[in-house]
Order: structure tokens, then sequence, then C-alpha cells
DNA sequence: GTCCTATTTGTCATTTTAGTCATAAATGGT
DNA sequence: ACCATTTATGACTAAAATGACAAATAGGAC
């Protein structure tokens, strides 16, 4: 079980540690003291309900992070086909069906995993593979190439870095099966 | 993350304290209370959101340094002479010439200015500007189009929300005027 | 322009809360 | 056991909240 300290406490709410005590004294905070000579320890629990409670901002530390998976498809159907799966194994699904929109959604909805056709017009997806793993701060992004292409052009997106490849067609359960095999950290 | 208090605030706005007070209370200045007897904090994003939506001068601890431009435009060249030009203005300057990039830089890099060729391969420039007026954060971002097309096609970007547009062929001190135009602030 | 009204902002006194400082104690690591 | 860092505490200072009221401002109507 976590605890913080208060001197923690009192950076992750950006106020001074003599407040903090005080929080816990008047028992706003619920929190315990050690033997010692009474320092103070607070449940993490107890301090994201203290949060909560109050309406205080939570901090990224401590937010619950959901899964987010970036879908990059021109073809619509194919692209809800695909969201269906990932929003309904609980991650959170966003569909980019041109690349302005798929680099744009990128890099402010940060997803975790993105499934990337290859075929798109307008741009290579080789490109999006190497701005991911050259270009790109998140390394830790998984790409899933999903192509109707032949198994040599997928070969080669992944030797530039894409994480695995699906052909199309696929059914739903390989699909699934694929991108939590890419998500168990 | 940084908060502020309504005090701070006060002399940031250079407005009363109880004033200060009234607007987070009323939810026009966007904050919360500590637990103790509700001290009002504001986070420092919300704080120049606040300034941003009611165009109020921005202190200068405030003010992102330099000035950031992004150029869209898939003939290298034209983007490189532009750049060019940019630069020597004292502008940071990024050039995208895909669509893909074009997204990326925009919502990582995120520029102040941004020059946009209308007839890319792949995407519609007009999606980007309705992409920028409706979807995207930073409503103060420049828009300017520059573009081989007619004033007819120019016009139509205009009244989706660019802000202003520019023929091509334009010399590097029409550039430059219109840049600087679109910066004050 | 003047007058009126509604709204916003500032002032003041008071109470409460938060921050500062110095000192002592506890904790974590070696 | 020792040391560096962190925490607790009390006393004090600084800052913020609040209500009541005054002043300033904006917008209409004339």
């Amino acid at each position: 079980m976590k605890t913080l300290t208060s001197g923690e406490i009192a950076k992750y709410c950006d106020v001074n540690l003599r407040t903090v005590i005080r929080w816990i004294d008047s028992g706003r905070l619920k929190g315990y003291k050690l033997p010692g000579g009474g320092n103070n320890r607070v449940k993490e629990e107890d301090f994201l309900a203290f949060l909560q409670d109050n309406e205080l901002p939570i901090p990224t530390e401590f937010q619950t992070k959901e899964t987010r998976v970036l879908i990059v498809d021109d073809e619509l159907q194919v692209a809800k086909a695909i969201s269906r799966v990932t929003t309904r194994a609980g991650f959170k699904s966003v569909i980019a069906t041109d690349p302005f929109m798929a680099g744009a959604l990128l890099t402010s909805f940060k997803p975790q995993l993105m499934t990337l056709d290859l075929s798109m017009p307008g741009v290579n997806g080789y490109d999006i593979v190497k701005f991911a793993r050259h270009d790109y701060d998140d390394k830790s992004l998984k790409i899933l190439i999903i192509s109707a292409l032949g198994e040599e052009q997928r070969q080669q997106a992944l030797d530039l870095g894409a994480d695995m490849s699906l052909p199309k067609p696929f059914s739903n359960k390989e699909l699934l099966n694929t991108i939590e095999s890419l998500l168990v950290k």
C-alpha cells in the first residue's frame, strides 16, 4: 500500500508543508502518525479521496490512465470496425481518416497504440512509422500495421519500427488478440 | 503543476483582489478552493485561457519568448523560401511538406502562425482551416493562406476562418509585411 | 451632450487561512 | 553510529475571504 508524506502532498497540491499538516491535524485530510515522533503518513487512496471531495486538481501521476488507441485508416468502414473492437475492449478509441488528422491526433491524443493502414492516399505510411520512431517523443507507442498489401510490404514497415502487422481482411478475434498482446506491460 | 493565488492574479491583471475573487465565484475564471477555508487557486493554464478568452494583455512572465511559425507546403523550394524570410525575421520556423507532418507539427510545435498551401495532394487545405477553427484549442493561431489558386478559392479559405491570403508568387517583402501584420498583438 | 439605471469594480474593517522562520525531532541511507 | 534530508511545532507575519457600502463604468433613452 502506497503512502505519502506531508511534504509530498505539499508539492502535489502546491501549498506549504505547514498547511498540509494543519489539514491533517484538523481531520480534513485523513492520515495517521508514525510512532517515532508523530510524522504523518497518508494513504494514497485517502489522498485521492481528499482531492475528489474537495474538487482539487488531480496530479498527473495519479490520474487513472486509460489506454488510448488511434485508428488511422482512410476507409471509414474499416476504421469503425476496428473502433468497435477496441472500444468494446475498454480502450478509448479515436479515428483519423486522413493524414492530417492522423498527425494531429497522434501528437495531441497521445495514444499508447496506433493502428495504421499503409495505403492511404496522400501520405506514405512508412513515413509515419519513421516519424513515430525518430521524431516523436513517445517511443513506447505501439504501431500495428493493418494493410491489404502483401507480406513483403508489411515486413518493410516492421523493419522501420512498427511492432506488428495484420493482413486485411482480419477477424475481430485476431485483431483483439494482437492489440492486447501489444498492450501488455 | 503551477498554480496561482487570487492575489497574484490581481497583480497580474492590475485589478483588486476582491474583483478576482468575484470572477472565480461567478465562474468566469476557472479555479478551485483549498480545503482549509476556501482560499482560491487557479491553474496557470486556466488563467492563460482566461486571459485569451477575454483578450486581456498577457503579463510578460507568461509570454512565450519566441514566436513559432509552421510552414505547410508540399513544394520544398517554396517552403524553404518562406522559411528563410521568417527565420531572418527572428521567428522559429518549421516546415511540413505533407499533411501528416502538418498535423503533427501543428499540435506539438504549437505555432502562433501557420502558412498554408491550399493545393496539397492528399488533403484538402480547407479541411485544415476548418480543423484549426473548430477542433483545435488555440483559436489565436493565425492562418496565412499561400496559394497559386485564384482569388475565389483563397476567399473561400478566408470565409472558413483563415486570417489572410497571399497569391503565389509573392515577394519576400510582401510576405514579411503580411506575417508581421498578423503577429502584432 | 445629460440623465438614469444596471452592472462591475474598488475600499474598508474584520475574520480566517496560509506562509515564514527558527528550532527540535524524526527519517532514510550509508 | 553518523550524516543529510525531511518533517513537526509554535509563534509570528503575510495574504486571502467576506460583507457592506462607495465609486466607477457602460449602455440606453432622451
